[in-house]
DNA sequence: ATATTATATGAGTGGATATTCATATATAAA
DNA sequence: TTTATATATGAATATCCACTCATATAATAT
């Protein structure tokens, strides 16, 4: 029997050399998770809904409520999710907030998105 | 006639037009939905280092296993999730389950989404 | 000044879901 | 056959989060 080169993890592998290579490569743990956070902002539909909606046009909070029939707080509450992990940027025109898309990777992710999902069909 | 046409929701908005003629150009409330799907799926630590691995090699769940430092079944309760997704495909190989990316637009998905993280720094 | 309108936000709640545990299944080895 | 190994999965639990409600803030109008 062979000696146990890889039982730092308790979970014996099948394939260490191949392991052991991926390992190496594999993104850090930070990248990972904001990553991770990044897809987990874009998988809702109403923010999903909101940034469809924010790619054809800037857009005020009310008009995002009344395109996406939902009540105002419900919409702020979402702006401000996006707004936070930087996905739209807002700017104040009287008593309106307008908000639009903050950069074209996000149009980008959208867009490839869409090309999995019709893939699917 | 083009009085109360949109006062099915009860908000008013402020731009009227502009909210018509975004409206009409927006995605349908279920490709919305498959899209905010899909982002959900990957949007997961444990999920997007699957992924990452994947990307880098084809792996059975106990080298997935290893690599994450995870129990067993969580990961194959994620790869289900994955699978499902049709996201990863996988094939038998005697008592190991290999598993692989399903198509490219997922690491594509990946790439960009990592571009736009490293934009915030 | 008060009233109205547009937006933001804290608290609370119901529903979704990631992980663990226990167990089932399936393949290979002895 | 029996045993060990690899993977899958149902159930239970704990955490997270989207929405509602109530309210706060801020700008404009009267």
């Amino acid at each position: 029997m062979q000696e146990h080169e890889y039982d730092r993890c308790e979970e014996q592998c099948i394939h260490p050399e191949v392991v052991e290579s991926v390992r190496t490569q594999m993104l850090g743990n930070v990248p990972a998770e904001e990553l991770a956070q990044l897809f987990k902002v874009l998988g809702d539909n109403t923010r999903i809904r909101i940034l469809d909606a924010l790619y054809r046009s800037e857009l005020c909070v009310c008009d995002l409520t009344a395109l996406l029939g939902m009540n105002q707080s419900a919409v702020s509450h979402q702006l401000r999710v996006l707004r936070d992990a930087r996905i739209v940027k807002s700017r104040k025109q009287g008593k309106n907030v307008l908000y639009s898309l903050d950069d074209e990777h996000i149009s980008g992710l959208v867009r490839m998105g869409s090309e999995h999902v019709w893939e699917l069909k």
